[in-house]
DNA sequence: GATGAATGAGCATTCATTCAT
DNA sequence: AATGAATGAATGCTCATTCAT
């Protein structure tokens, strides 16, 4: 059984899972430390000292939200750029996919790239890690391309910061109802990052 | 001269400047909201009330640092891009100094792009605007391209987002001692970016 | 049989025994406000909503203990006296016996002696009570004494509260594997108490 | 300069005296975990955070509080024992001044014979260091005695033990308007400590 | 310009207890 | 009898800021 029984909550949605979501919601809207244990309870329908029923510790439920979402970053990833035939179509999954998902998980985005320093050390290591992990990805794929000849440049780690680069930044300004929709974002997008410009070219 | 003689300060340096120094430090590392004026009259050799006689408050501080690297972002890019003769040197020059100026003001930077929600409405307002304006130097610079048919892209405002993504990332990244000198992070990542990379081939 | 089965407890033990026996090692080696009922909890082996089905409140508990204390004291206490055939075997028999309970019932000796402040008026006053109970059994025996010829003192209840002291005392550093054995020990301060030290010497 | 400039404060006292003089009445009376720094700061006509410009923490406040109370009875003590010629005076000397130290420094003796478990590791040893040096005392005038053959006791430990017993116990139930005066508490209880009655007797 | 003391508001977290299951 | 979830109250302590000296 999963939650809810007393209090005024919605009761269609874990207690837990309402949690997280409310978090991440403030903390990108006001940032992990400007945001109080009050704030989250209000914004769930609970007490403060309720939270703790489903939390460890503040910092802790951070570290949850900056875990999962780069869990789920790469999985989604790996997912697409194991599907993928060749080296070039493997870097336009990576793109494609790291421009999506930053557009459409902004908030969790967001949340990840800004608030590392506010984790423990261990937490943050963790991270860390998980963000390397993510960088190396593009790395190996634009390696592959190179290796291929299908594209080159003059330094793979410094080609894959700056496509790293462009995914994330997306985090920070689509809005769902802007101006252009999210393929053709991913399409100018591509056309303006040199690796996956020269070959679609080709 | 300012200030600086009492408590156990470096003295050479005049007391606000330290403040604002230290403030950068100290901001980039733990955030705005994570530190407190007591770390900060302590990496100064003040006590906490002292502070109070060279700042009107611990908010009116992070705007002036930010308001600060942005006209400084702005006024040495414009001087660049000003000294150019055509449009693709202008574009250069614009790609050129973000990288650059990104890579040498690190922390500055970096609490600019991090601590806006820290900002009361009035201040954020005046450091957006300075952002926009920056934005659209680049993208002025692009159209300027297209126009004389020197690159093509499908969005110039997307491009634009791209170049300054790959501009601002290296602030988050980028070490002195790092693997690469400034010199060839700038022609690595302007490489990477399809406007300027395009351009250079020619 | 009482309780015990579900809960990783020890089972041989009705549960209601343990959390009181629980709660007599933490209220001495922390104090009645510093143990939490999660601690006693996690002591016991079971939730923290599960004590409530074995005791009232937590402020209950402790009035339990130290009544129950209390009153094995007095009646042990007055068993020996009782049988005791004179005057100066009595005094002997409440010291003898004061030393020796405190000895071997040190934690529940000294958390009755200490958190007599944390109990309602109600609960303290049933417990003071007890305490002058056994206190004028002291006296009774001295005046007994002093009535016989057998002992003079200054003043009754002084000597009494010294009896006493000297007693209570021994919960505080008495340790079953110390220097000396407990019947050394009782000699030891039998000595050094005037009334039984003087009376011993006839 | 001392203290007491702003708020509604007595103004004759150092704040910090104040402090501690509340602290001792507050910690005897209710404990002191039962004791909040919002009801220090109230008996001292504060506000909680105003207390910290005079202390470093609760805990400290305590540990300064048990420290002082045991080097002033370590102190005074020491000075009547130094005055005194024959080893029997020094005994006498010692008990006597225990007596009126525990009848005249109720509040702080009970306190710092009750909550030692409340002080970290590190400030409980310092206490425990200074309650041994003052049982030492007491000691070592007893086996002078004993040397110079005008008391014999079975075990000079046990006999310190009690004797300390009868002055520390004094402080919990003292009152300066009792039955006795001081003069005759402190006889009556002499008497009933068999090395020192039996002293006097000669 | 520097500081000790004061303040009101707020912090994350824990507390003992209750109650439906 | 046992428990997960909830709660209102309280905890010690820190916050940014002010002000008289």
């Amino acid at each position: 059984m999963a939650a809810t029984t007393r209090g005024s909550r919605d009761s269609t949605v874990p207690t837990a899972v309402a949690i997280r979501s409310a978090a991440v919601e403030l903390f990108h809207r006001q940032g992990f430390e400007a945001t109080s244990q009050r704030q989250l309870a209000d914004a769930v329908g609970l007490q403060v000292a309720s939270l703790y029923n489903h939390i460890k510790s503040k910092e802790q439920l951070l570290a949850t939200i900056m875990t999962e979402v780069m869990q789920q970053l790469i999985s989604v990833t790996e997912r697409r750029v194991a599907a993928a035939a060749t080296p070039q179509e493997r870097l336009l999954a990576f793109m494609r996919e790291g421009i999506r998902f930053h557009a459409e998980h902004r908030l969790e985005a967001l949340v990840g790239n800004t608030e590392l320093r506010s984790l423990s050390d261990e937490n943050r290591a963790r991270v860390i890690e998980l963000r390397d992990r993510y960088e190396r990805m593009l790395e190996s794929a634009l390696q592959e391309c190179v290796n291929a000849g299908t594209i080159s440049v003059p330094d793979v780690k410094m080609a894959a910061y700056a496509g790293v680069a462009i995914c994330v930044h997306v985090a920070s300004w689509y809005r769902e109802d802007g101006r252009l929709p999210l393929d053709e974002v991913i399409d100018s997008l591509l056309a303006a990052y040199a690796p996956t410009a020269n070959l679609e070219k080709k």
